[in-house]
DNA sequence: GACCTGACAAGCCCATGGCTCTTATCAACA
DNA sequence: TGTTGATAAGAGCCATGGGCTTGTCAGGTC
């Protein structure tokens, strides 16, 4: 009784100041502050502490916002997801009217910022590794890939109209796998290869892709 | 005293039997141990414990063998690389002398067993996490890619002798992004495409990448 | 200006994790 | 067969993590 008193009125700190934020203010604060635990820590550093202390809250207030870290790490993977999504879209809206052109920015948007950055690959391989164990993580997942390989697919149809459905949807899938190999590989080790040289071999394979290639040197020998 | 005593005659249990083993043995029933837990529950379920209960041996054990969990870790990431690399080197042997058939064997290993296996990107999804932070996990990753991309190239050469360094080396990037992308995507949902598309792909992007495609869709309109 | 509401801080509780330490067990050798 | 030393089990220790409770203060309301 007493030593509470005292402990309370001596040995305590005073505790800190705080203003009030709204709901989206903080719930964005922490999405954000996880984003960058991720991506600094891994999985394994991002605790509520460490996600809280990056925020400038209390640890309380995470499960005051989010049931729970988990699904404050599936509304990070939702808001990077569409950032990532908003950022290939912009690059597309930019790039003017010509088709081609659409398609060329959006598969070089890949090795700018803000998609080109290793902590984005911290941040995705998080997710990764979640998406067997959560059924949430699946599906936002299958979402924004689907997505970026559906935006693919149409545009390589509105390029060459006379394309088959079937192959336009492997090249789609061939594209955006090469794109998602050569950023993992560059994100990883910034040293086997440069941006410029991944953007050179995606407008090459695009080039292929689309029957167009204009190249200097090829065997011309096996050719039909 | 007297409780301590009880306890030990009475209350505990008979310490569990058991065999000794060579180091050889319990290291690799460790590493072996360790790759399952992460193929299973990701980096947070992979403990001392867990590791220790899938192996059959006490928690002591681990710190026994290992310098801790990290080192168990890095060593589960040489094993698990050294088994890829010579599932794709024996793919290579068995693919006779052709240099091509070769290239197409690697190139097609990693859609089969035991590379095409979720469970494996499981375990190489917690590797890329601790790429970043652990300068010997960056280490051997490096090895790896480099000696698969080495490998590429050489055979690459060894095909198209007149193909400039240069082409070859980014050639070889590519394969590798394409095989990769659509290895990590497969394995993180095999309903988007299926294997045997994955290496018709990668056939097709093979015998681009020689300059020997044989492709009866291809826009001739462009071409020089 | 009192007070009411709820966002917020602080810290407790229990579970789990990594690692250590002691003790028990086994196998090899004399 | 007894001795011995390395191997192994398992309890324990300390640190950390997540969730929760409790008390408090900011900002609006009457």
């Amino acid at each position: 009784m007493t030593e509470n008193l005292a402990k309370r009125s001596v040995i305590s700190k005073p505790r800190a100041r705080f203003i009030r934020e709204t709901a989206d203010v903080r719930r964005q604060a922490l999405i954000e502050a996880t984003a960058r635990c991720l991506a600094e820590k891994g999985v394994a550093g991002t605790s509520v502490r460490a996600i809280c202390a990056r925020a400038g809250v209390s640890s309380g207030l995470l499960t005051h916002y989010f049931d729970g870290v988990d699904a404050l790490i599936v509304a990070t993977y939702e808001d990077v997801g569409a950032r990532v999504s908003a950022a290939l879209e912009q690059a597309v809206e930019e790039a003017g009217a010509d088709p081609r052109d659409q398609l060329r920015a959006c598969l070089q948007a890949n090795f700018r910022a803000p998609i080109l950055d290793p902590d984005l690959l911290a941040t995705w391989t998080a997710f990764w590794s979640l998406v067997k164990t959560d059924p949430r993580i699946a599906a936002i997942h299958a979402d924004v890939y689907g997505g970026t390989r559906a935006q693919l697919e149409s545009l390589l149809c509105a390029i060459v109209p006379e394309m088959p459905q079937d192959r336009a949807r492997l090249a789609a899938i061939s594209l955006t796998a090469l794109v998602d190999g050569l950023w993992l590989e560059i994100c990883l080790d910034s040293t086997t290869f440069s941006a410029d040289e991944a953007q050179a071999m995606v407008e090459r394979a695009m080039m292929l892709a689309l029957g167009q290639w204009r190249d200097e040197w090829v065997d011309q020998s096996d050719r039909p």
